[in-house]
DNA sequence: CACTTTCTGTTGCTTTTGCAACAAACGGAG
DNA sequence: CTCCGTTTGTTGCAAAAGCAACAGAAAGTG
């Protein structure tokens, strides 16, 4: 079993001691059933201890929209839990039979009275994992502002290229995948990647990719 | 002055002891002066207490991009150091003359050995506040994805209306700013709009909206 | 009030995008 | 190896978007 980011640095022999002082609740899901719905009230945080969820987020037509799977070990609902929103926009469902750990966000945060040592850990934990959240998504933004493919391209690829302190290297996304990251038709996004090879600015090959013309 | 969220629910009779026990600095940044630098550790938070400032990051190809636009009680700098990252690759610069209140991160999470009352506030309001920016960025996110000018508007006035829990509004934001904030065209968005009401789908005249036949 | 600056809407033109449909390449499963 | 589903690249076409330039309206400014 994957350990959540949230139990980071607390010693597993005080789990036992921990989820009890927390009051958290294990409770199984069945593939496809809701965990979460747009519009229910949240006040607990969400820890996947197996299986996978989808996060998604429904139009103003009824599209669903999915904005994310989640894994073992991940979190839903912190954000809103954190916020002190309360209310939930985006609905959670199970995409596999899934078991979920629900923690009381105020157990969460309240340092109790038996002064575990957990407590800060788990107060730091949570606070890390939404900030980063909150970098990743200000990457990412950056990237779907820009107005066209071609730069919504070159900018996730100068990123890349920044992350892997190098001018080539693997992308993890297939390319219906990367369409979706950053937010384009897949088609158009292949027709600007064929040109931008030819033009000589990148080359790629499956997912292996190079930045060419160094500037 | 304007008091930062960070310091909600606290005594303002502490605010003296606060500020020592948190080792906060104050510094004076003149107009148009780097405040941080992209690259830069970020080990640090910084609270606005007067003037404004802005948030750049800068593009591939040396492009100043104004993320945001920050005033009096604002925060800067929390998530890079909530996230442990420690290296910004945003800029900040004053648009004016301002002070900032630097208070070392470390010293802000950790609950000292006074036990000042204040320290868990602090906490949970810094926790609140990056969750927050989270759920703002995330509203974002939804109307940006959105492939066409049409749908981002239309994602847009949907969420307004449902914050002002009417069809009818007002918004805040002038056409240029309107523009800038769905990435898209402000000639395309003023035909767009046009075309929208024309259709009958919505009705505006400056900054007042009604959104017609209800779904 | 006259003058200037900013904001908003409009339009012509070119390029880009979305969409749909198809073909080639790939990757298992039997 | 063959068959079949999936992924990727390609293309034509219509619609949308970007760009640039201009004009009228609105909002300061002296």
């Amino acid at each position: 079993m994957k350990i959540s980011e949230l139990f980071s640095g607390i010693d597993q022999n005080d789990y036992g001691t921990m989820i009890t002082c927390l009051g958290g609740v294990e409770k199984k899901y069945s593939k496809d059933s809701y965990i979460l719905m747009a519009g229910d009230t949240v006040d607990y945080v969400g820890v996947i201890l197996s299986g996978k969820v989808k996060i998604i987020k429904e139009d103003f037509f009824g599209t669903r929209n999915i904005i994310a799977e989640l894994g073992e070990g991940d979190l839903f609902g912190e954000a809103y839990a954190c916020a002190g929103v309360g209310i939930s926009n985006e609905t959670v469902q199970a995409s596999s039979d899934c078991s979920i750990m629900m923690i009381k966000f105020k157990k969460l945060i309240t340092t109790c009275s038996n002064t575990c040592a957990f407590h800060s850990a788990l107060i730091a934990n949570m606070l890390k994992i939404v900030a980063k959240k909150n970098i990743d998504m200000s990457d990412k933004m950056e990237i779907i502002s820009k107005r066209t493919t071609r730069d919504k391209i070159m900018t996730y690829l100068m990123n890349e290229a920044e992350k892997n302190h190098s001018d080539q290297f693997e992308i993890s996304f297939s390319r219906n995948e990367l369409a979706d990251y950053l937010c384009v038709e897949r088609s158009a996004m292949s027709r600007e990647l064929g040109k931008m090879q030819r033009e000589g600015l990148i080359h790629y090959h499956k997912n292996h990719f190079s930045l060419l013309e160094a500037q």
